[in-house]
DNA sequence: CCAAATAAGTCAATATGGCTGACATAAATT
DNA sequence: AATTTATGTCAGCCATATTGACTTATTTGG
């Protein structure tokens, strides 16, 4: 791999480490590259990262409420307006009204929309495969519960009520 | 922790799931709640994201040069330009002449910037140490492995100039 | 020595994706 | 009937990224 950490010229060197700087280096740039993969993609359609959410969540989410998309992704309906309208627009995604509340309007995506989803993943997918090869069959499963434990509250985020 | 994957009420359940979507979506969250940490820390400074990557990479590459900067951020020098000089101009990043070559000035945490990016750095290394006790000791070193794994060129990314 | 390349900075305009506040409408609930 | 809920929308602001053009020093190469 790229050494991405190296400094310039008149570098002293990185200063002794405290902590787990490395780590927390390599989560930013696995991060960045792990989302360009999409990003690439989906300026092919002339989406962004947040069509991106909207678009992966329905695709998992058949028939959610808008509500519920705004409380996982944790953003105003303001700012979902504006990608959602576009997906609707272009035919991604579709908004049927609920049959038990008829206020709601129920989101699933289209077969398009369905499909452009399903590539991001596999492409997406692709790359974790590669990265779990380079771990043996046993070291796997801990990539998953150290994902698992780095999500919540830390101190800063409060409790957080629970969206289920 | 949080049940961020549930759909809301009307919701068929999850498709069937092809790939890993089960860790693009961990992924997604736990990067969120990662850098969300030093978020809040970095708003009490009225500093965003941008000033923490580069107030961390002069941190740890003192005297590095403002190119350098740029190759390691892949950002645009009018978008590095703003924020740097705002961590300039509040006391948090020194620039000196080199000597050997004069046109370039090189980049030097302050002891105030050095103690900012110090203290997020044990922020976000809490979590990674939270996380990181949720696997076996043996487990531990899969983790880097992984994450440096997922760096690089997929197919989409350009082999990318090597920084060093 | 002078021309060209390099390091850095700046101005102007644009795009994306967040945000707040204020309202509007329809439908459910009390 | 009054209130609450689900959704949408208008208007404006902020942060961060982009491109393109241009300036100023300074170093380097012919």
């Amino acid at each position: 791999m790229r050494d991405e950490t190296a400094a310039g010229a008149g570098a002293t060197g990185p200063a002794d480490a405290p902590g787990h700087v490395d780590l927390i280096e390599l989560i930013f740039f696995s991060y960045r590259d792990f989302v360009g993969d999409a990003d690439q993609l989906l300026a092919r359609f002339g989406f962004g990262r947040a069509h991106h959410r909207v678009l992966h969540f329905v695709e998992r989410n058949p028939g959610m409420r808008v509500t519920d998309l705004l409380d996982l992704l944790r953003i105003t309906k303001q700012s979902l307006g504006r990608v959602l309208k576009q997906l609707v627009d272009e035919g991604y995604i579709v908004q049927t009204p609920g049959e038990v509340d008829r206020r709601q309007r129920l989101l699933t995506t289209t077969p398009r929309g369905s499909r452009l989803a399903r590539e991001l993943i596999a492409l997406q997918s692709r790359r974790i495969d590669h990265a779990l090869a380079s771990l043996s069959p046993a070291e796997q499963p801990a990539v998953r519960r150290f994902l698992e434990a780095m999500i919540g509250g830390g101190e800063g985020a409060p409790p957080a009520d629970d969206i289920a």
